[in-house]
Order: structure tokens, then C-alpha cells, then sequence
DNA sequence: TATATTTTGTGATTTGTTTCACATTATATT
DNA sequence: AATATAATGTGAAACAAATCACAAAATATA
């Protein structure tokens, strides 16, 4: 392993994210077509930019007219469209555990978490729209729903050993919410979430003269 | 505006905080002093990369002894002293807004939320260790605990119209967790938190082959 | 004390990304 | 139908980031 990529999302991967984000918004304000300098300014980037990026997805759009919203967000999709249903566990029912079962956007886009785990017989009992089964159950639901994904929001202390018990049952993605870089093989997905690394940052920047 | 990098934490900073990690868990390891590719090889990237970024932020080590490892965590701590018993507030008592308020990191880290508002009057009334305050008491917070920092967890349809009033009442920095591009002026920072492409992004890399 | 070894620190080089510049093409206008 | 206009799409140029390569310095060894 000699390079961090693996575990940092790709700028143009973020960007083409943001790009569907404003094209929703714009479709909701009752635009039916873009040009990339739209595109480039509400989403903070230069209308080259926008261009470049649709080159490199392939991404087309019409001479003189544009981009049409609909075709475009079809686009976008196609690029994402083999996750469409994708089945995700999550590992650790703490308060951002909890958050997540509930959270209603990851349906939304198709991403269902078919069951959460906790060492915490307690939690295991309580309703929360999903099962919360004992860690011992992992690989049953991992081979019964296909699972390649989990989110890990265990704490720190018990991060790596989960993550080795994931990886060792077949998971090859993790979007880890402990701030431990996890040690995995190098196949594996690792995409690191640090919420006091993020609010820090923003601290920081806004007391930075820039 | 022309580049999108106000809304980006910059990679050297990011590096940063994933060498704090990795020098604290040296240290639980029982280590006092580390050479570059270890640090390197834990946080992976090169050792090279290692040093550069200790040449930018002027943190120096020791010619053939390495760098000790308090040393260093003094220095980066150094580099984020100003933030030291930060206030912060937190806009939105939803799933992501009461995992955040109960969130024990940001203390450790000396990041206090002092208040959240939420615009549902049962909310305001249910106990999470801090008060949640109607949205008319944000600017008498604001002004009492010197706030610069916002957390921002409402939902999407409210996003732009909440970020309005922080900027307003004097908020210069906005972590935000909104799907939603936030029109502020130029000079307030906003760190944005898509927890849906984190996800998504994961399972786009686990089926892509690399 | 002199020599060998190991590691840092940083210019020089390479690699990657963004911006520029303009040929190409679709549409609008006369 | 011919001409003007306004946008895309993409190599070339400029810029930024990462890696390389090695001098400088600290420590270890003889």
C-alpha cells in the first residue's frame, strides 16, 4: 500500500455528486436545461470544469442547447445504477447508529440497510424499524441479503476487531465512522468519516485570515 | 467566486488530523518516537509525503532520531490552539442533530455545543444535556457564548433559509449536513457533510474494479 | 576521535489536475 | 439558404501536488 486514494473519494466522483444536487434543484425551481456555466457556478466550480468532468464520465450535451436536466440526472444515474437496491448492515447502535437506521435519504437513493448489530443485548430488544442482532448473526444476514457494504459506528476501542470480523465475513466496503484508520487488505473500501475532524476544520478555516 | 475550495478541507489538513490519530494510537501502542515511514506506512502514504507536510506546517523533527511523538502531537495541537474551547451551536433536532448533540468526541476535543434550536416546540421541551431553544433565542446565544460555528442538521426544504439567519446573526462558519449547495457570501466557510454520497460513493468503489 | 549509518528536510523532477483557447456544431437570425 | 451567434468538447498550457534524490545532521560504532 503505498497510496492514501483508497480511502479518500475521488474530487470528480464528489463533484458529479454535487452536480446532481443542483440539477435537483434546479428541475425543482422549473429549469428543463442547464449550460455548464449554470452548472459551474451554482455548484462553485468553473463551467470548463463541468465540461471536463461530463467528458471524462462521457457525459454529452448539445451544442449551443445545452444540457437537458432530465437526460443529464439519467446520465448521472447510469453511472451509479449498478447500486440501485444495494443491501448495507450496519455494525454499532450508538447515537449515530441510531441516526442512521433512521435516516430516510439512504432510501431514497436505494441504499437499504437490512439489518444493524450490536454486542448490546439491551439495544437487540429495543425497535427501531430494522433488526438489532447479536454480532453472531452477521454472517447469516451478510449471505442472506448479499451484503458488500457495511457502516461501521462502533467505537473506537472495538472499530479494528469489527472491521476484522466484517472483512472476514465477506464485506469488502466499510464507510467507518470511528476515527481509527482501520488496517485492511488492500481490496478493501475504506471510506473514513470523522465528524470532529470535520467541525475542526471548520473552525479552523474560519479563524484563518485567508 | 470562482473555486469550490472554500468547501473543501484542504488534503494536508486532512492529513493532519490522520496523523494525530495514528500518533495516538502509537502512543496507546507504548511508543514515544516515530520515523516518518512509520507514520508513513500507519496513515498510508509515502514517508516522503509525511515529511513534506510537516515542512509546510514548519513542524520539525530530528535528524536521524525521528520525531518524538508528544513532540509532535504539541505541535499539531499548536496548530489548532485557537480552538480551544470552542462554541458551537446546532441548528435542527432531527436524527442527525440529537446524535450530534450526545456526540462525547467534540468535548474531548474542547468543541462545545452550547445550544441547539429546533423550530418544534416538543423538541424544545425534551431533555438531550443541553437546552433546545425556538429559533427567535439564536442571536441572544450567539452573542452570550461569542458563537462562530454552526452545525447545520435541518432538512433540506429549510436548509438555505436557516443558513440565511446564521449568516445573518453573525455565524461565519457552517458544518452542514443538508443535501443542499448553501448560497452564503464568500467569506463564510461551509464544510459539507453528504452522508448519503459517502455511502454511495462506497459502494460505487467496492463494484468498480480498480 | 574518526568513520559509518540512519534519518530528516527540501530543491528538482514527475505526475496529476485545472484552466485556457479555440475548432466544431447546433440554433437563431436575416 | 447564408451568416451570425452561442454553446460544447477537447488538446495544449499552466498550475498544483506528490515523489525522487540527495545534502545535511544526528547518532552509533570502531
Amino acid at each position: 500500500m503505498k497510496q492514501i486514494t483508497k480511502y479518500i473519494i475521488r474530487n470528480d466522483l464528489k463533484r458529479l455528486f454535487t452536480y446532481r444536487l443542483c440539477l435537483i434543484g434546479f428541475k425543482r425551481k422549473g429549469f428543463d436545461r442547464v449550460y455548464s456555466y449554470n452548472l459551474g457556478e451554482e455548484a462553485g466550480v468553473t463551467a470548463e470544469q463541468v465540461r471536463k468532468d461530463f467528458s471524462v464520465f462521457k457525459i454529452k450535451g448539445n451544442k449551443k442547447g445545452g444540457y437537458k436536466i432530465n437526460d443529464l440526472l439519467r446520465s448521472i444515474e447510469e453511472i451509479f445504477k449498478y447500486q440501485h437496491n444495494q443491501h448495507v448492515i450496519l455494525v454499532g447502535m450508538g447515537n449515530i447508529g441510531r441516526a442512521l437506521v433512521q435516516y430516510k435519504r439512504f432510501i431514497l437513493r436505494k441504499m437499504i440497510i437490512v439489518a444493524s448489530f450490536d454486542i448490546d443485548p439491551s439495544k437487540q430488544s429495543k425497535r427501531f424499524g430494522i433488526p438489532v442482532l447479536p454480532m453472531d448473526m452477521m454472517s447469516e444476514i451478510i449471505n442472506k441479503f448479499h451484503v458488500k457494504v457495511a457502516i461501521l459506528a462502533v467505537p473506537e476501542i472495538s472499530a479494528q476487531d469489527a472491521a476484522n470480523k466484517l472483512v472476514d465475513k465477506g464485506i469488502t466496503g466499510i464507510l467507518n465512522f470511528a476515527p481509527v484508520i482501520l488496517k485492511v487488505p488492500d481490496e478493501i473500501i475504506v471510506n473514513n468519516i470523522n465528524l470532529c475532524d470535520e467541525l475542526e476544520s471548520v473552525i479552523y478555516y474560519t479563524q484563518k485570515v485567508m
